[in-house]
DNA sequence: TATCCCTATTCCATCATAGAATAGGTTTAT
DNA sequence: ATAAACCTATTCTATGATGGAATAGGGATA
């Protein structure tokens, strides 16, 4: 179970398009795009393009400039398009609420971004959460009380509500 | 924001009873009291009970045994008393739903572990959730599609299902 | 013309984290 | 009988995350 990074959103946003650091920062920082879904710090992302770059997914080459400082664009190879492809499409997705809040959304967000579809990718997640669901209902019968069995509660409310969320995400932008 | 660290938990179970870390710890590993809520490694605890009493919120004393292993026992002060008093009873409590799943429930098994009332943490609760959500659906109401949106689709619903569980929140332990 | 802000990245100190190391006692198996 | 494995109990260590400061030059503001 992998902690909860944004390298893979950041490789997606550098399929989409090369970019530097910045670029990136202002990114995940505006609400309209992933400032609700992650909270990163400067750092965070200049490690995460560090870490990307050492494992070959991406490339950096300094950009020179009159007008503006040094900087460092990135692009994506073909290793870190498989790689991004892999988790874009990943055929069994976490069912916990966390990372849908935040992998599965940037998930949606990197696909639209690429305009890839976005159906098989909430399909995936739908069962997903079906099955954990229906895991959790069995598993409520044979706690009947204390904080074991409230957490289970809370967790069936939580993956039902997102069930019944889950149809909104097919709904397309309009332009 | 302050992260999400067990240090009242401890705090209170210390109050219900003076320990040592390995006792806690058990306390924390099994599912039936708090292992499903933390998932905590040994040296965190360890970590948390140096930091509880570099603030004076406990004290700890060295048991020497023949039987067992040298061990600290630590107890709670009146300082610390004093804090976990206002934890326990914050007037108005985080809405964020990962602070629920965690710092509510938890605040739920040390009143019960205490025999202090429940109904007024599920109350203050309530009411968080309750304006949390009328804040959300005001600002639904600007923002018709993409990620923000569905971001802000998903907390309601999650604020919704979290509303539904809390009455659940109230039933006693049958023993 | 001094001050502040924007672009762009690096650096640093602190803290968290998981798990290994330690160490003596007890149970289990051969 | 004795080695192996396990339980109690805590400390140690290495790695990495984290937020924010430092840097630095250019442009805008007053």
């Amino acid at each position: 179970m992998s902690a909860l990074t944004p390298d893979m959103v950041i490789l997606g946003l550098l399929h989409h398009k090369p970019q530097h650091g910045y670029d990136l920062l202002a990114c995940f920082h505006d609400p309209e795009q992933l400032g609700r879904v992650w909270k990163l710090s400067t750092s965070q992302i200049y490690n995460v393009l560090k870490r990307l770059e050492q494992h070959t997914y991406i490339i950096g080459r300094a950009i020179e400039s009159d007008t503006s400082p040094a900087r460092i664009e990135y692009h994506i190879t073909a290793l870190g398009e498989s790689q991004l492809m892999a988790w874009l499409n990943h055929p069994y997705p976490s069912a916990s609420v966390r990372k849908i809040r935040v992998e599965f959304i940037s998930r949606l967000h990197i696909a639209r971004l690429l305009g890839h579809p976005i159906t098989p990718i909430i399909e995936a997640q739908r069962r997903a959460c079906e099955d954990e669901l229906s895991r959790l209902q069995t598993e409520r019968e044979h706690a009947l009380f204390g904080t074991y069995s409230l957490v289970t509660d809370l967790v069936i409310g939580q993956l039902g509500a997102i069930m019944a969320w889950l149809p909104l995400c097919e709904i397309e932008e309009k332009s």
